[in-house]
DNA sequence: CGGCTTTGACCTGCGC
DNA sequence: GCGCAGGTCAAAGCCG
């Protein structure tokens, strides 16, 4: 029993098989965005309706990475995977991959915008890939230490341009712990590892967000809420859930049609996440910060 | 009954 | 050419 009649009729329109070019968006699907984020929960809410259709145990990785697609559009081409990271399984990594070729729940907007915004301007970024490194030189001193970088792996392990978000730092307070990326990612990959560090309390983009009231962190449970998101496109963050119910594991195996369960009542539950990404995507200093890292990055991996 | 998850099989690319 | 690993397919089963 196939749900994806429309994939029948078009055969693997959105596999992408390594080296194949996606008709719809051959050049935005290209573009991931990483985010990283402390979760307990399977996955984090978007807001955007994903329907899995795969796991896989990575080598290295003894958690299963599983594979979403979007089920909003039948036809959308964006993916993405969530894995928890090896070194501290506290930590999700969802990378999303495409931009929906569709209208968006509100709440789905956020992410979404930030992952398209990231694929367009790593598209446009290649242009002015000098200035952007200026830019990305004059950013604090400590915008080079972590939670927003983008990497440009090497071809055989990541065939596309990646940008992370690293929101793993946010929910500690006065000590904070950088994300430590492996310490030999920037020599293995050879390409250069810009970092933007939206963790410290002196991040100007951070401080900006957090301070502008978009979000708050529950000090219990280290969960960032929102504050007052609404007036940035949020309908249901910081409501508490009409009929919060208890998460259930489902990437573990357990109960079904949990993933989009999950997905709703996350909301209620202010995944850091979207929470955060609300509150990035519109900041606008957010938006250059991460143009000029792009922008950094395309150029790096031009010359 | 429809929608979704699970999970083994399959396909493809890449390194050796 | 072979083996490995990542990614996806698709049948089966479960749940509301």
């Amino acid at each position: 029993m196939r749900r994806d009649d429309n994939e029948v009729s078009q055969p693997r329109p959105s596999v992408k098989r390594a080296g194949d070019v996606e008709v719809s968006q051959p050049n935005v699907k290209r573009a991931r965005v990483s985010v990283r984020t402390k979760c307990d929960y399977p996955t984090i809410n978007d807001g955007c309706q994903w329907r899995k259709y795969g796991q896989k145990i990575s080598r290295g990785n003894p958690c299963p990475r599983s594979y979403y697609r979007c089920s909003v559009a039948p036809l959308c081409p964006v993916r993405k995977q969530v894995q928890r990271c090896v070194e501290d399984m506290s930590v999700l990594i969802t990378t999303y991959e495409g931009t929906h070729n569709h209208s968006l729940p509100i709440e789905a907007t956020a992410m979404a915008s930030t992952t398209s915004a990231a694929a367009s301007m790593l598209l446009s970024g290649s242009s002015s890939s000098q200035s952007a490194n200026k830019d990305l030189r004059n950013l604090p001193n400590n915008s080079k230490t972590t939670p927003l970088y983008l990497s440009n792996p090497p071809s055989n392990s990541n065939p596309f341009p990646t940008i992370t978000l690293d929101f793993t730092t946010f929910p500690t307070t006065s000590s904070f712990t950088s994300f430590n990326f492996p310490s030999n990612f920037q020599s293995n990959t050879g390409f250069l590892s810009n970092s933007l560090n939206f963790s410290s309390p002196e991040s100007d983009t951070l401080s900006k967000i957090l301070g502008s009231g978009y979000v708050d962190y529950d000090p219990t449970t280290s969960l960032p809420y929102s504050k007052s998101l609404t007036n940035i496109g949020s309908s249901n963050l910081g409501k508490p859930s009409p009929a919060p119910k208890q998460f259930d594991q489902p990437v573990l195996g357990k109960s079904k049609n949990s993933i989009s369960n999950n997905l709703k009542e996350e909301s209620s539950q202010q995944a850091p996440t979207e929470t955060l990404t609300k509150a990035i995507a519109s900041d606008p200093s957010f938006q250059s910060v991460l143009a000029a890292a792009i922008s950094s990055m395309v150029g790096a991996t031009k010359t």
